[in-house]
DNA sequence: ACGAAATCTGAACGGATGTTCAGTTATTGA
DNA sequence: TCAATAACTGAACATCCGTTCAGATTTCGT
């Protein structure tokens, strides 16, 4: 056979304890969680980690890089399609969601973590840049097609991942409330959100401390040095 | 006099160390961030941090309280205001970011951390709760208004509250961008979701997996129990 | 069945962290 | 000026956590 017994046997024990940790993380946190118990998750000695990790950080660092190339590879996907700017975006958000709701090992995809290593987060923050300018050129595209409304697409990105990602922090997956609902409304209106309304979404100025006109609204962003969505 | 001078140099610095703290909480994250760290910051010893605050947690729990209690006081005055409900929710939306962003003590509104004990995290959470039920009901108050289009209030409340509040995992005080254009910028985007639009936000069904119909729009969510934002 | 290799475990180590405490310095009120 | 109180500090304590390691146990190839 072209992969051993104990190969697959192996690979399979560290998506399982990639499953556990993931679903440790998201509910009680990154720093909260011990590798105690994230043993005790995966049925292990706490010693036995080490077998299949170098450690509490390659663990984190594993969860949130499978997540990312789901991410990455779907976005590519929908961006070689030839649906429109809409259809595509919509995709793109009901994909998110889904992974980072319904798949528990990759809903760990939101934390930051500035105590894992830096040649480990290098790595992931070039991931999550690139699926970032990926939604923010779709949006672009979107504009430029007269799809979309004209705004900074810079920041509509980061709304979108923002409210996206911080589902994580309050969606149980046993509750009311279903991850296909939470999708669909949410694409609904992130998407009506890029769309010109009928009635003018910026009226007359309340006058309140906002007096400087927003003549920056297409400032350019620096897409580098991006700590996080 | 009626306080004291002694009284008065005591809670300024206790508003120093909750400044310090924000700031290192903010860029370092709350298990980051030492006692050490925060003494430091705040020019003082570690041990003398003890006579303004009972511990670790009480710091943080001091940050995001009075952070919150601003927001709840902005939001009171916006729903007592005459205007509509854009105008309303505008304004809540844009002093939500500058007290973020520009305040930085109030910039751990944020963070989750179940690591604080109990009886500080339920008052928190009642607070919480009570910010997202009113954003959520001037939200409703808009949409029976028709004013905004009929969509679920709860989940566009989170899907804002989540844009909102992971602003700080990105913004720079110090970077291109300001405070008021993100403010600007994501208060059009964020309403513009809201009004109906032009073209259909839902086209034709792409017919991949998102086969179910959306029955379940207006859902009700148990308000208690919500853990995060 | 048997030696070898993989897998697993309990116990301990080193370091970091929140916190305390005895003791020192600065400030206050009269 | 002087006692009393507030403000502060360095050093140590207790605990927790990630990690290691020697050795036991299971599984594998033959």
């Amino acid at each position: 056979m072209r992969t051993s017994r104990i190969q697959r046997r192996y690979v399979a024990r560290r998506l399982e304890i990639l499953r556990a940790a993931g679903r440790e993380f998201r509910t009680r946190g990154f720093a909260e969680t011990g590798m105690r118990e994230i043993a005790a998750a995966a049925d292990l000695s706490p010693a036995n980690l080490y077998n299949y990790f170098r450690g509490k950080d390659e663990i984190l660092f594993f969860c949130q890089d499978s997540a990312l190339d789901r991410l990455i590879a779907n976005l590519d996907k929908a961006r070689r399609g030839k649906m429109g700017a809409t259809e595509k975006l919509r995709s793109v958000i009901t994909f998110h969601l889904h992974c980072v709701l319904d798949e528990v090992e990759g809903s760990a995809a939101h934390l930051l973590t500035n105590s894992i290593p830096h040649h480990l987060q290098k790595r992931l923050l070039a991931k999550r840049d690139r699926y970032e300018q990926g939604l923010r050129q779709m949006i672009a595209a979107g504009i430029r097609s007269a799809e979309f409304v004209a705004t900074d697409p810079a920041l509509v990105t980061r709304a979108i991942l923002g409210a996206l990602n911080s589902t994580v922090l309050w969606f149980h997956p046993q509750g009311a409330l279903s991850a296909d609902s939470v999708a669909e409304n949410f694409a609904s209106y992130l998407i009506r959100g890029l769309c010109s309304s009928r009635a003018s979404a910026r009226p007359a100025r309340t006058g309140r401390s906002l007096d400087r006109p927003a003549a920056n609204l297409r400032k350019k962003i620096a897409s580098k040095g991006v700590q996080q969505w």
